[in-house]
DNA sequence: CCGGATGTTGGGAGCGCTCACAGTGGCGTT
DNA sequence: AACGCCACTGTGAGCGCTCCCAACATCCGG
C-alpha cells in the first residue's frame, strides 16, 4: 500500500494492467464481476490490485457508464425542525445502511427555500445522482415533483397527491395505526376521546384523522385540534381542548412530541396519566420515553421504511417501474395508557 | 428547457458552442468565471446556456480537474445514538447549509463498525471527496485519523488528540463555559458551590473541572465528585456530595444526564430546587428540559461549530494549513439556578 | 479433419470536460 | 514602419475509464 500516497500520482487501471501483465480490458472486466476472465488473470489482476492499493476513479468511470452510483436524499422541508425530529435520524440511518451494502453514497440535499428546491432539482435532474429519496415534501411541490417527469428515479416517504406522474412511495400505515390507537383507548373505557392532529397538508396529517374518525365517527368537532407536529402546537392544542371539551377522558396525538407537550399542559390543568386522561401518541419517538408516564404509542416501522424506500429506488434505477409499499404499524403499550 | 429530457441525449458543451458560434474552450470560460471573454461571446454563449438547458457534466469534469467538488460528513460512532441526538440534526444541517453556498453537496458517511470505517477512509483517501468533516471520531482510531496523512483534508469536530499528523479542528469553549456558569452560581447567591465532573480522560473532562477552579480557586476536596457522565453516576456524585458537604448551596454538573440524577438525588434528600440549592448542567441536552424545574445549563454553539468546520475545511482544500476554533458557549436560564 | 460454438484477450474509440498553447487582430510605443 | 504587448479565440491533447469488436485459442460434434 502506497503509504506515502500524498504526492505520487495515484495508479491507474493501466498501472495494475502493467503490474498483472494483462490489458486494460482484462482488469476493467475483473472490477466489474470478473466475469470471462481466465483464474490466472483474474488472481494475477487482483494481486496487482493490492499491490498498487488501486481504487477505481468513480468519475471517470461515471463519465462513461453515464452512472454517478450515489441517490440523493432530499430533505423538502419548509422548517428545517425535521432536523430535530428524531425519526429523521433513523430514516438517514436505514438509508445510509443499506445504500453502503451496494457502496453508494448518499448526497444529503436539504432544500429549504423555493430557490434551494430549484437548485437541487436541477442537480438531481442533471444526472449528478441516479436517483433521489424524497422526505416531507411539501405537497404538490412542482418543482421536485417534476424530477419523476424529466425521468429520475424518485421514491417518496409517504404517499404524495400524484399532480401527474405517478410517484413511488413507502409509507407506514398511518389510518390503521390511529385506529389502532383509539379503538385501545376506548377499549380502555375512554368515553370522551379527543384528537391533536398534525398539519392536514403534510403526508400522514389527514390519514391519521381518518383513522381517528373510522372508530369514533364524525366526533363532535370540540374534541379535535390542530397541532404542527412541536410540542409547543402540542402543549397550546391541549389547552384550547381541555378548555372546550373539559371532560374529555382519552387523547389521542398524531405525534409524540406534541403528546409530550400536551400532557405538560394536562399536568398543569391538574389532570392526572392515565387517571383522568389517557393518552396517546404517534411515532414512539425518544420523546415517548422521557414522559412522565411514559408514552402509550404507535410505532412506524422507521428502520423498515428506509430499507424499503432505497430498496425501491435501486430497483426502480435497475428499470423496474414504480411501485408503492404500506406498511404496517404497531401499538407500544407504556404508562400513558 | 428540454422538457422532453427523459430519452433526448443531454447537452454538451460543445452543442452550447455550436449554438452560440464559439469554440469549446470560450464555453469552458465562460463556465469558469468569464474571464477574458470578450462582452459578445459571453451574452452569446449565456444565452445557448439557456435555450439549451445545458447542465455542467461534474464526471467530465472531476476527472480532469482532479476535483470532486463535494465532501464527506463522516460520523464515526460506535452507538449510532448519535442519531438520536438533536444536535446531530443541528450539525448536519449546518454543514449542509454552509456548503450549499459554494454549490457543493455534502456526502454523509456513516461508519459504525471497523470494517465501515475502513470502507469509509479508503473512499475518501480515494479522493472521491476534497475532504472530510469528522464527528466523534473514536480517540486516535487509527482508520479514520490516517486520511489528514494520506493528504485528504480534514476537520474534525472537538479537540483531537494527535498522534502525529495535527488535526484541524472547532471546538466549544469548555472551560469559559464552566467559569461562565459557576460564576453565575455565584453571582446567585451560592456560597458553597460543589461539582460532578464528567471522566477527566475524556474530552471536556478536565476543562470544566478546570473552569470551576478559574473561579472559585483550589476549593475544598469535599466539593468535588466525578462521574462519568450517566444519569446514574450523577445520582451517585449528589449523594456523596451531600454527605461530605450537608450545606452546599450550588451545583455545578458537567453533563445534564448527571445533572438530572443528581437532581433526582437532591429530591430524595429533601433538597428543593433553586430554593435549597441550585443547579447548573452543560450541554443543552434533551434532557434539560425534562428535569423539574427545566434545568439551567451551558449550550454549545452547534450551528457555528458546523459553519466553521466547514469554512476551516473549504480554506484547507484551497489550500490553507490547518487550524483550530475554539467557540464561546452560552448560559441558558431555566428554572434550576 | 473441418466448421462453428465458446471462452478469453487486446486495443481502438470515445464519454465531456479543462488546460496549455498557438494563433489572431488591434493597439501604443519606439 | 516595425515592434512588442495585450485581450481574445480555437484546437489538440489528454484525464481514467468502459464498451465494443476483432483476434485468437480451444474444444466439440459431424
Amino acid at each position: 500500500m502506497a503509504r506515502d500516497a500524498t504526492r505520487r500520482r495515484r495508479p491507474t487501471i493501466e498501472d495494475v494492467a502493467a503490474l498483472a501483465g494483462v490489458s486494460r480490458g482484462t482488469v476493467s472486466r475483473v472490477l466489474n464481476g470478473g466475469v470471462n476472465v481466465s483464474p490466472p488473470a483474474l488472481a494475477a489482476v487482483r494481486r496487482a490490485i493490492q499491490h498498487t492499493g488501486y481504487v477505481v476513479n468513480h468519475h471517470a468511470r461515471s463519465l462513461v457508464t453515464r452512472r454517478s452510483q450515489s441517490v440523493a436524499f432530499i430533505l423538502s422541508a419548509s422548517q428545517d425542525r425535521l432536523f430535530e425530529d428524531p425519526n429523521f435520524g433513523t430514516l438517514l440511518r436505514g438509508c445510509t445502511q443499506a445504500l453502503a451494502e451496494h457502496d453508494m453514497p448518499l448526497l444529503l440535499s436539504v432544500a429549504g427555500t423555493e430557490e434551494d428546491r430549484r437548485r437541487v432539482a436541477r442537480f438531481a435532474a442533471a444526472g449528478h445522482v441516479d436517483g433521489a429519496l424524497l422526505f416531507s415534501a411539501c405537497y404538490g411541490d412542482p418543482v421536485i415533483g417534476d424530477l419523476a417527469g424529466h425521468g429520475v428515479p424518485v421514491v417518496a416517504c409517504g404517499e404524495q397527491p400524484g399532480d401527474g406522474v405517478p410517484l413511488a412511495y413507502v409509507a407506514a400505515d398511518d389510518r390503521g395505526g390511529a385506529r389502532q390507537m383509539v379503538s385501545y383507548l376506548r377499549s380502555a373505557g375512554c368515553r370522551r376521546i379527543a384528537t391533536i392532529t398534525g398539519p392536514l397538508d403534510q403526508p400522514g396529517g389527514p390519514q391519521r384523522l381518518d383513522g381517528y374518525r373510522d372508530v369514533l365517527g364524525q366526533a363532535a368537532p370540540e374534541l379535535i385540534a390542530h397541532g404542527d407536529y412541536s410540542e409547543e402546537s402540542g402543549a397550546a392544542a391541549a389547552r384550547e381542548l381541555l378548555r372546550r371539551a373539559p371532560d374529555l377522558d382519552g387523547l389521542f396525538v398524531a405525534s409524540d412530541l406534541m403528546a409530550r407537550g400536551a400532557m405538560r399542559m394536562l399536568a398543569r390543568a391538574g389532570r392526572r396519566v392515565p387517571g383522568d386522561v389517557r393518552v396517546g401518541g404517534f411515532d414512539d419517538s425518544p420523546a415517548a420515553i422521557t414522559t412522565d408516564p411514559p408514552l402509550t404509542t404507535i410505532r412506524q416501522p422507521w428502520a423498515r421504511i428506509s430499507a424499503e424506500m432505497t430498496r425501491l429506488l435501486l430497483s426502480q434505477i435497475a428499470g423496474e417501474p414504480p411501485a408503492a409499499v404500506i406498511l404496517p404499524t404497531e401499538l407500544v403499550r407504556r404508562g400513558s395508557a
